[in-house]
DNA sequence: CATGAATGAGGCTTCATTCAT
DNA sequence: CATGAATGAAGCCTCATTCAT
């Protein structure tokens, strides 16, 4: 998974299974002792890093009383840290994001996961001028914006603090 | 070109040259006789679309005088109806965005084309609360927002316009 | 042996080893304690299956006094019979004796199994027109028939009798 | 073909798609301009081989004039003939007529080359004991006893001719 | 003796690219 | 310049067999 991980940021989706295998020092036959097909490890690893990143967005979530705003901040926060510190875990799971392997299945299992950070933004948008529009585009809205944080951050690390900020502040305008 | 982008629409990055030159009605060797790589054609092929993109934004733009914001809507609206009625060249440019193959001279090249767009966007922020952020930030946030909404326009056709509204509001609300 | 049997029966020599150590209900590393190799795990099936084969067609024969045409007609019966009721066997037996990996010796072996039908055979032809014949060719002769028969007993069950005592009547007159 | 028929003549039906290429004297993928699939070259194959089977039996074949029986003796001999001067055409036949690769489509068209033999076989019964029997079991006691034959007349080329005359005569006893 | 994960050679097939015609 | 057969490297996956536990 983690050797995946590596080489797929390093490669792209097009690496080869055995690219894999030596890079988690196991032989090319081994890997599919654990996944039957390539589209089964790529689902499996796309599910594995949704789920991380969806815990490091929540991890330490400040209780409801301190405001919905400080709440969406810091799982913003948490979020776009995890992306930056893992920059090749970001790196896979953006190849994955457009991956035709990924089944709807596990697109969903996916979404899944993140249903905190969905119920956030419910809340965040709840009286705002998006309230309206299906919370899935929202969501969508929320996390094309985090994706682009994200690459500046990564490509600007100088400043990384500052555009994560000033990309909070833009989402939160859009949102209240 | 035009064969290209169906086949890619269709079928990915992975279609295969000959698949592009029966497409286009041509044997597959005489494709080499017009790019001299698949690479080539890629990038080609990022280049017009992008380039298309960006005057669909810009045709019929108002004059000044009309104001910032309705230049701003305008762009927006031209760009995400040529996305829409254009599904399969959207649907290529996506694949074509995220590939290894596409030089950083060729994005360049289309960022350039892009600079009437930018030019607006910075006008629209110049006094806004993005005003201090690099404008390469701001015009892939509004990059990615508008993909996001082609995206739920095309799978939501018959609220698009409602979304290409909904987003263009937030968007304003970031900007200014 | 009769998980072998019919997996192979449903897959064809190419079933894996594991395929058939599962259908046994053992792990596929207990299959190599048994059987050195998967040509030898062939080569005992083909030749238990021959074994009961010609079992079934001398069970209960009658005595010589009744006539060889009675035993021959006894044998043949029993044979087809056997094999139209044990399906996955003949199936098995057919993929088995076409393989390269049964060994001369193993074929060697299985003839003498059928050493018992070679005697009636002799005794039937004695003073017939085949009487000149090598007997080898003339009992390869009667087995082509009665897999033959046994293909069509199969496929069309309703006339299966009828088949078993046509073929018979042909291998008779064929004979004598 | 030819290659792909001396090739799976020695090493079987597992026979390599590279083994068949190379000595075709091309290049492995080349094998695959001419057949989508490996299944699709044995199935080719098959048929081929079938139909240069069937045109041997009945080239040459005397007017009805002459009597069936000597039609049917000279449609036997040609195809034994044809069978013992082309061993490994015959042996990569055998191979082929039991393969799970020939599809039902291809079988029918094989079985339809040899539509002249059936002709044949149908006159020839048409009084006998077997006219009750379908010409589908009869023809196929027929293939069964040409192959035992040919088999015994590869093993013992001293004794070929008199095999073959044996062998019809039993056959001619079965039908009449 | 049973287990089952590990091995790695080998098979089929795809495809970007070349080149003789 | 067009053609399309030929190329062969590379990819995914299977499977008989081994061996540490």
């Amino acid at each position: 998974m983690a050797a995946a991980t590596r080489v797929i940021a390093a490669e792209g989706l097009g690496a080869a299974t055995a690219a894999i295998a030596q890079e988690a020092g196991v032989s090319n036959g081994s890997l599919f002792t654990y996944f039957e097909t390539k589209a089964d490890l790529l689902n499996h690893l796309y599910l594995e890093l949704k789920t991380e990143m969806a815990a490091a967005a929540l991890e330490g979530l400040p209780s409801g009383e301190r405001g919905v705003r400080a709440q969406m901040q810091h799982a913003w926060s948490g979020w776009l840290r995890w992306a930056t510190s893992c920059p090749e875990k970001r790196r896979t799971l953006a190849h994955l994001g457009v991956s035709d392997d990924i089944t709807p299945e596990t697109r969903e299992a996916a979404r899944r996961t993140m249903i905190g950070i969905a119920a956030l933004l419910e809340h965040s948008r709840e009286n705002g001028p998006l309230r309206a529009a299906p919370l899935g585009f929202v969501s969508a809205l929320m996390s094309a914006m985090a994706d682009t944080t994200i690459d500046f951050m990564i490509g600007d690390p100088a400043n990384a603090d500052k555009h994560c900020a000033t990309a909070f502040e833009a989402l939160w305008r859009m949102l209240v």
